[in-house]
Parts: structure tokens; sequence; C-alpha cells
RNA sequence: GUCCCCAUAGCUCAGCGGUAGAGCAGCGGAUUCUUAAUCCGCGGGUCGCAGGUUCGAAUCCUGCUGGGGACACCA
């Protein structure tokens, strides 16, 4: 073997020359199609021992004299190994279902009477109760031992495991070991029958006696599994969770749970609200005049009254031109629309609750939304102490409450209230916070230091009250402080989840302060468009009322103990693909 | 809108100039208490798209598309 090896030495100093004719042979060790050449015409080693053989399966000669098409044809293998892998090997077994006069997609029903979770947590009290259970849902494993097999079923509320038994199978035997073992596949959604007993482990199991394909799944699934040592991860890729949402609930238990609490959250909400006599409303999304917030609308166009219109940025001036009409408390779960950017606190379409109530002010609101919430987060949490990331949140009230300007005056370690524009663009450079958008006002200045600086500070649920006047166009005058509105913001986490006013219910004040908004808009600034009809509506006169707008996706993603609010969407927005 | 990162098998990822890899899923076989079933065998790819550099590109460069993160806007 060595002598074979050494006897071969010449012709390998031969290919190095060659090669390094026709490149620099310096950088490299590798062999080039030319040097196979040079083998191709050599053949054979001075020794008489055969070379090209143990070369020809280098890869350059294989790219060189490979015929491309010396692959057999994907058509000419056998079904079985042909579309191995692919959608079409469950396409096929499709057909052979039909074959055998199974209808893969059957139009008669399948009532069930019981569920996964129902029998795993009954079972174990009242046996006798579960002697003949159906029940529907995906397979989700199959672990097939010859005549008896074990699988799972994973129907809306969680996993249970089945047992097939070819002896005691109520159907033929083919049932068992063809339909079964060979045709269905996982995610094929089935409907079963039989009765619950435990296994020699101690699992709650159903040994199925019946079952009927459903519906044939012709994908496969990309299954999670996970013991203590190692998880197989299945499906994480967010891109693919989002535009694949169907996808993501079917493998994901904990998904479905999110959405779930979801709507208990906004249930909870309405049932409360319900409870106090409150009217929920519905209002127009296409507006022809928008307002409520600052903010970019999205526009589009009506044909026939040939006129741009505008999907709400807010509800906020319907709400109150409805107590204006005499209604003492109404509410709206708002779908809102605002053109901006997207990231992992903000969709373009989001979803607020707003409430309106005559003859409060913000102080009987700010006791409202405590008992609120402490009623959302017992009922779909079942504690008051909720894990956010890395926090403990406490839902117990009274919240903590502190004023606006001593907030920034406790957090800055002075009073900004007298310094000059100058003098706040040097402070903001200095605590490292990115100016806000020109034109630089004081106002402007403050409130960027606010946002970065003190907001993201309150970490338990924090009411933040009495706000400058010029950045609250619809809230009313506090009572004691002229420059001051009467107006909160809830802070949790650092990030605002709700915002509410002792409602400006002055027609002329609200006319001027809007005037001025339409002044700064007219200057570039984003700011508030004037409604005339709503001034009119506040002119026949508006109770004194209290508003509040509250962040149900927000709300969510804390609930929920999540990071991006495309968690607590269930199609947030992509671009298409 | 700006900057940074990512895109390889159905899924999760490795490879980062020299024949495209693993686990899970899939296919064939064995298996009557398994549960990540196990054991034996097998297949599966336009390496996001388009150019460029190179004898040779999944790999390096440019552009594009999509996504993730940060910033800006906003809630």
């Amino acid at each position: 073997m060595l002598h074979e090896s050494l006897c071969h030495l010449p012709v390998i100093l031969l290919i190095l020359w060659v090669s390094g004719i026709f490149g620099d042979f310096s950088t490299r060790l590798h062999i080039l199609p030319q040097d196979i050449l040079v083998l191709y015409f050599l053949r054979k080693c001075p020794c008489g021992a055969p070379i090209l053989k143990e070369v020809a399966l280098l890869p350059p000669i294989n790219a060189y004299f490979k015929n491309n098409d010396s692959r057999p044809k994907l058509n000419e293998l056998p079904l079985c190994r042909r579309f191995a892998g692919m959608d079409e090997v469950r396409r096929a077994k499709l057909q052979e279902l039909r074959k055998l006069g199974i209808e893969p997609y059957p139009t008669e029903p399948f009532p069930t009477n019981t569920t996964a979770a129902e029998i795993l947590r009954s079972y174990p009290q009242k046996k006798s109760e579960f002697k003949s259970v159906r029940l529907a849902g995906r397979l989700w494993r199959k672990r097939l031992m010859g005549k008896a097999s074990f699988a799972v079923l994973r129907d809306e509320t969680g996993d249970i495991q089945l047992y097939f038994q070819r002896d005691t199978f109520a159907e033929k035997p083919e049932w068992y070991d063809v339909v079964f073992k060979k045709l269905l596949d996982l995610g094929d959604i089935i409907g079963v029958e039989g009765f619950v007993f435990t296994t020699k482990t101690g699992e709650i199991t159903i040994h199925v006696e019946y079952f009927r394909l459903l519906a044939k799944c012709l994908h496969n699934l990309p299954i999670e599994k996970a013991t203590e040592e190692k998880t197989y991860a299945a499906l994480t890729n967010p891109e693919l969770r989002y535009r694949m949402r169907y996808l993501d609930l079917i493998v994901h238990l904990e998904v479905r749970e999110i959405f779930r609490q979801r709507t208990a959250i906004v249930q909870a909400i309405r049932d409360y609200f319900n409870e106090k006599g409150f009217l929920e409303v519905e209002t127009p999304i296409l507006q022809s005049v928008y307002g409520g917030a600052f903010a970019r609308p999205f526009t589009t166009y009506h044909n026939a009254l040939g006129m741009e219109l505008f999907l709400r940025i807010s509800n906020e001036l319907f709400l109150k031109r409805l107590i204006v009409g005499g209604f003492t408390g109404v509410y709206e779960f708002s779908k809102d629309f605002r053109n901006e950017g997207i990231d992992r606190y903000h969709n373009p379409e989001f979803t607020q609750v707003e409430l309106y109530v005559a003859y409060q002010d913000y102080y009987w609101m700010m006791e409202e939304v405590e008992r609120l919430l402490e009623r959302v987060v017992r009922q779909v949490k079942g504690t008051l102490k909720v894990k956010y990331g890395e926090y403990e949140l406490d839902f117990t009230p009274p919240y903590r409450r502190v004023r606006y300007y001593e907030a920034l005056e406790e957090r800055m370690g002075r009073d900004v209230r007298n310094l000059s524009e100058e003098a706040l663009i040097e402070l903001l450079r200095e605590r490292e916070v990115p100016l806000p958008e020109p034109p630089y006002t004081k106002i402007n200045l403050i409130a960027q230091l606010f946002d970065k600086l003190v907001e993201p500070s309150f970490i338990q649920p924090t009411f933040v009250l009495d706000y400058p006047l010029e950045i609250s166009p619809l809230a009313k005058r506090h009572r004691q402080a002229p420059e001051l509105v009467e107006r909160f913001e809830l802070i949790v986490a650092g990030k605002e989840i709700a915002n509410a006013y002792s409602e400006l219910n002055d027609p002329l004040d609200q006319r001027a302060r809007l005037e001025r908004q339409a002044a700064l808009r007219a200057a570039g600034a984003e700011a508030m468009p004037l409604d005339e009809d709503f001034i009119r509506a506040l002119e026949y006169g508006l109770p004194p009322t209290a508003g509040l707008g509250l962040g149900i996706d927000r709300l969510a993603m804390i609930l929920c103990n999540v990071r991006s609010i495309q968690e607590v969407l269930l199609f947030p927005l992509l671009r298409p693909q």
C-alpha cells in the first residue's frame, strides 16, 4: 500500500507542475479540472498501477464528465421514493383512500361528546362516565408497534393518547393495518370512538374501537418534540409563524392560550362595563375628518361620493358626541389605524377600548381603572401578581400616583420648566436623549425628556397625572393650575397602556386649542385638524365627562408576558410575499 | 425612513472558497403498554432572487426581495 502511494509521487509532482502553469498554485492545495485532464492522458502511473480509477470520483471530474441527465428522472422512480418528503406522498395516500371507498373529506358530521382536557381532568374521579367517548382532532403522533399502537390526538383543548389494538378493533383488521398504519398521517383530522383506560405507565388513554377520517392534511407538519435534555424546535421563525398563523396555532398550544387570554381580557372589560350600565356602541371607521389623537391617517377613496376618506385614528370625538346626545356612559372597542412605523410596540391597526362617562372627572376615572384592572387581571390570570419578563407586576390597587412635573423633577434633579430652549437642548444632549422632530419648542423638548427618561422608569402600575396643556388639546384645564390639564396616563412596565382626561367641554376653549393645533399643522407639525361639527356638538353642551382610552394590545402583551405586539395580534401586518 | 443582523431539506440549524450536512418530520421493513417509542434500511436541496470576482461560489463583492433587532414617528 505504502509503496503504491509512493510510486504515484512522480505523477503527483507532474500535476503540481502543470497546475502551476494554469494558475496560482501557491494559494491552493486542491485538484483542479486541468489536473484531471493531465491524469486523463496519463491513465497509468509509470509503475503500471491504474490512477484514473482512483481519481475518477474526485469532484472536478465528476462535474467535468458527468452527464446531467444521468440521474434517474423523477417520474421514473417508484412512487414511494419519488414523492418522499413531499406533500405528494399525502396526495397519493388520498387517492389510495378513495380507492378503498373512504372519502377523505366526508360530508357527514361527527358529533363529539367530550374533549381531551375533559377526559384528563375528570376520568380519575368518574371512570364510569367514560365508557364511550367520541372526540375529534388532529392525529399528532404515531407510535406503531405491530399489532398494537399508540398515537396522540390533539383537539382544541390539548393532547390525549390513543391506543389501537388490531384484535379488538371494531372495524375490519385492514382498517388498522392499512388505513390507520399506512394511510393516516400526522395532522390528519380524525374522529375517534372508544373507552378510556389507564396504561401500565399510568397515562390516561382512549382505547379506540372505531375511527373516521374527517379531513386529510396534505402538508407535513412541523411537530415540536421535547424532553428534559433536549428540545427539537418546530416552528420558531416569526415570519412563518405570523404568515401562517393557522400552522402556528396547530403546533403551539401556548399560542392558542395567548389568544384565549386576549379574548378573555376583552370579555372581562366588556362584562365590567356592561355591569356598570355603560352602552357599547359602534362609530364610523371611515371618516371625512379624522381626529382625537396625534397621528398620520390612512387615506382611502369613496368612488360614488368622489371624495377622500380617512380610516379613523381614534373614536374619541364620536363618543363625546354621544354623551352630548344624552347617553351617560358609552364605550367602544375600537380598531384604530395609524400610518406610522412598525415595531414591537406598534402595528398599523391596533385596538383600544374607549370609555366616556358623564358627570365624572379624571380622579373618578383613576379609581375606575384600578377597579377595572383588578377585576380583569384577577379574572384572566387568577392573581394580581403577574410575571412580565424580569419583573413581577402587582395590579393590587391603589396604584402609585405621581404628577408629571414632579416626576420629571425627581428624575432630572431640578425643575426644567424655567429652562430656555437652548438649555433644554443642552440637557437632552447631556443625558444622551435624541432630539425630537423640529421645530424645537420648549414643550416638545420637555415631553421628549419625559418620554425617554421618566416614563420607562415606571415598572409597577403608575398613574402619571396633570400633563402640560400644550400636548393635550382635548383635556380640560386643571382646576388649580391653568397651565396643566386634568389628564393621566397609566404606565406599566415602562409603557403607556391607558390615557384619560377630564374632557374639555368648554366649546370656546376647545375651538381655541384646536385652532392652535391647526396653526401647528400648517407649520408642518403633527397636530389635530379642526372638526367643526365636533365643536358644534360641544356648543350644545357636553356635561362634565371623564374619558378613557385603554390599549388592548399593550394590556394583552403584559398579561400574556410577550415582548412583541405581533404575538398578541392573530394576523399582524406583514409585507405581502 | 435610517443603521446592524439573518435567509441552506417540510421544520430547527451546522457548513463560510474545493462532491451540500445533522437532528426532527417523511418513505420501506420488524415490533401487542409505547409516550422524543425502539431497531434495521432509504430518499429528500435552483443553498431567497439577480449580477459580479474566481479554474471553481452556499461560502467573497454589489444590487434587489423578505424577515428580525435598534433608532426615528407613534400608542
